[in-house]
DNA sequence: ATATAAATTATAATTATTCTAAACTGTTGA
DNA sequence: TCAACAGTTTAGAATAATTATAATTTATAT
């Protein structure tokens, strides 16, 4: 549980202004036991239900894009109609549940020796990203 | 270079009636050396330039989707406005140029031993895909 | 040929996201 | 302390990809 100070600390050294917008945001996304997986309108709800006066949804696209640039949180490449974030920015993957489309973190032991060999010329790589889709068993795929 | 008589074969195999909208999408889709990929607005783009009647959008986004429910394209995540497609079906990954927003398909040899080790308990993996994403050296992150 | 289901079409509707411009707020330094 | 300025927030409009609608057209089986 992190204190409300310290996120003042943490979007000062990256050259935020910690505003209360900001703050209540931290606060939704980094106050958690575990890894919060989430669209703009997942963190959207949230808060409004911890809070009873509104942040602008262009503010919580603004904080979220904000912090993905400053290396908050991740995005998650997902061929859907909306953009998935993720608050664990260590380097793992991922399984889709394509049933309930939720994402959920691969353990380091699901994925062994993953290795790119080759690059693309004149590039450098920034990202390498695992998506394992899954369905239920017994689910028509037509 | 195949043929419009196989291409209603194979539409007609899967349950497809080979409309003159159908023939004309998968020569543009399927006569090619190479593999395509595409955003819808590119395949809309490549159809009217070969074509003086033209095919609706609606009709493109249906056949596309219908191809691809019948396993003759890949759909490729990606975290973009845009949904990107692939003539190439057989298992392989990508690499995905930032600077340009092109897919660039990762040849065998790029991706060692990839093996998925572990599941998600009751649900079937449908598909694993790698995206490397790549952008140019000199590029600001920011 | 004709009936029927499937497909195409233009257009409207929907949805996620970005833009805009005005109002507001945090910070700096006189 | 407080004025000024840049950074932020905001509601709402704009944009863009995609899907839905409902009428027309087409492929095919009888």
């Amino acid at each position: 549980m992190l204190k409300n100070s310290e996120f003042i600390d943490k979007l000062r050294s990256s050259g935020l202004r910690p505003t209360k917008q900001r703050l209540k945001i931290c606060e939704v996304l980094f106050n958690r036991d575990k890894t919060f997986h989430f669209t703009i309108n997942d963190l959207a709800k949230n808060i409004s239900e911890q809070l009873n006066e509104k942040i602008s949804l262009a503010t919580v696209y603004n904080t979220v894009h904000a912090f993905k640039n400053k290396g908050y949180l991740k995005e998650i490449s997902i061929n859907s109609d909306k953009s998935y974030f993720d608050t664990n920015i260590t380097n793992h993957h991922h399984f889709f549940d394509e049933d309930s489309n939720e994402l959920i973190d691969c353990d380091e032991d699901v994925i062994e020796n993953l290795n790119i060999k080759k690059n693309i010329t004149g590039k450098k790589i920034n990202s390498v990203e695992v998506l394992i889709k899954v369905a239920s068993d017994n689910q028509n795929q037509n």
